[in-house]
Order: C-alpha cells, then structure tokens, then sequence
DNA sequence: AAAACTACCTGAGTGC
DNA sequence: TGCACTCAGGTAGTTT
C-alpha cells in the first residue's frame, strides 16, 4: 500500500502526538510480521519519543540510545487512538502514552515490520543500501543517468529499485513515466540525459503533489485518524486501463512487468 | 554484479 | 451460498 506519500503523511500526521510522550506500555497481540516483532520493543516503556523521521518508507522514530524502525508494507497504517478504544482484527502492536492515547500498528497482510535497533540508525542492513531520496536535491536526472548506465533492465523495475532511489512504488512510477512520456518498458540504459532530467523532475513533482493531498488511497490507506488520501482523484495513469488518455485520448494499457500491473499511454509514451 | 524468481499474508472481487 | 481463482500500495533473500 504506503509509497513515500502516503509514509510522509503517516508521518506528519502522528508526529504532534508521539514527540515528548513518555511511553506507559506495549503490548504486542501478534509478533508475526515480515520479522518477528523485535522483543526490544518492550524495553521503550517509561522512556519517551524523542525524534520522528522518515528513510524511504521506513518511519524511524528514536528512543532512548535505540531507534524503532517501522515499515507499513502493503496494508498497514499507524493511527492515533483512544488507550481503551477496542482492538480492531489486525491491530497487532499498541504503545500507549501518558497522553492517554496509543500508537496503534494495523496490518492485515503482515508485510510490514516493527524493529527496535539500538545504536547508530544508519548503519541497519534495512538502510545502508538505499539510494537517495527522490525529494532531496542530490537526485536529479544527472544521477538517475549515470546510475543507470549498462542497466539492462526497464525503467519502471529501475526507478522502483530502492538502490536507485527510495520510495517510488508502482503507482507513482507509473505516474511519473506518464508525464515523462516514457514507456515504462524502455530500458534504462537506452534513456537520455535530457529525459531524465525530465523524469526526476516528474518524480519529485508527482511526489510532492501527493503528499499535498494526503496520499493516495486505493482500498485501504489511512492517515493517523483514520482518513482516506485524496490524490487518487488525481491519478492520470494508474488503475485505468481501458479509459482514455488525458493528453491524446488513446485507451490506456495495462501490462504485467516483474508481477506488477504497469499502465501508460502507448502513444503518449515511447 | 546484475537480473530473475520466490516468498511472506489477508481480503476483495469475479466467474462458475 | 460456496468454491476456486486473481489481484492488491513492498521488498529481502535466493537462484541463475
């Protein structure tokens, strides 16, 4: 589910709530995530949130001299509740505050993570092979053109890649694609500098615009209270097979690359 | 080193 | 109703 907007809106959204609440208790109704919910988790109780930030997808909020990294995966969400509003099917970590409200994790795919690491962040084996992040300035189309030289593969696998750049997921990168004008098959090794100065751009312009507008939600994202993200509206690609392209009103296609549905313009995008 | 493939899991929707 | 099947926002780990 959560791409980049949708962690960032997470994000901003539990922020006010967690920094400087001392943490009262944990308790885990189901460890089975992607990993097993580290037992270190219980060791945050009676500390406080000190810093909230994000890497990627991955939310990293720091505790005392250790850091819980939580990833959403394809279903989960982080809400902010009531300490004694009941438990939802797949509400599987809780940590309450002295605020009388808990952090709430909910995942029904249980591809998501809930790790406590302690020491230096950085040098987590989840982080330290992450490209860049797609809204910081070092990633430009120069980057995207010299990292992919002798790259054999399709620019939508390449930009989705987190060793590119992190936080690109099928919907955007087929966003972004769109207003490049690219067709996500090309491969990456075959694109201009030129249009890739444009597709980083497109990247950062698509992102940007959906965090604007609280994520986007297919089925199930929801922010910190629970709300749907409003960028699907806005979607020009994504999701539509069959319906006319904005710009030339060519039927848009849907292809499989790698498992995942890819959608473009065959006429918009070369 | 790079590319292709596997695995993890539930729920919604479709067709018979 | 029920069963079988497909598809869904992600990505580490394994194999080729």
């Amino acid at each position: 589910m959560p791409e980049l907007p949708e962690v960032e809106t997470t994000l901003r959204g539990i922020k006010p709530h967690i920094i400087g609440r001392k943490i009262s208790e944990i308790s885990v109704r189901n460890k089975n995530l992607r990993w097993p919910v580290s037992k270190r988790v219980y060791s945050i109780a009676g500390s406080k949130f000190n810093h909230i930030k994000r890497r990627g997808k991955y939310i990293l909020i720091d505790v005392n001299d250790g850091t819980l990294l939580i990833h959403l995966g394809m279903s989960g969400s982080l809400r902010i509740v009531e300490c004694d509003q009941e438990f939802r099917k797949h509400d599987h970590v809780d940590i309450k505050m002295d605020s009388g409200k808990s952090l709430r994790y909910h995942d029904p795919r249980r591809f998501g993570c809930v790790l406590f690491h302690l020491g230096n962040i950085n040098n987590h084996k989840l982080l330290k092979h992450l490209g860049p992040e797609p809204l910081d300035e070092e990633f430009c189309g120069e980057f995207l053109y010299s990292k992919s030289r002798g790259r054999n593969v399709p620019i939508k696998q390449f930009i989705m890649n987190a060793q590119t750049v992190v936080g690109v997921g099928n919907i955007y990168a087929c966003e972004a694609l769109f207003f490049s004008g690219i067709n996500p098959k090309r491969l990456a090794s075959k694109i201009s500098r030129e249009r890739y100065n444009k597709l980083a751009e497109n990247i950062k312009m698509v992102l940007q615009s959906s965090i604007e507008m609280g994520g986007t939600t297919l089925r199930d994202f929801v922010n910190e209270v629970g709300e749907p993200g409003y960028f699907k509206q806005s979607l020009m690609i994504y999701g539509r097979e069959d319906e006319q392209c904005n710009k030339c009103s060519k039927a848009i296609t849907r292809i499989i690359q790698t498992g995942r549905s890819t959608f473009y313009c065959s006429s918009c995008q070369r």
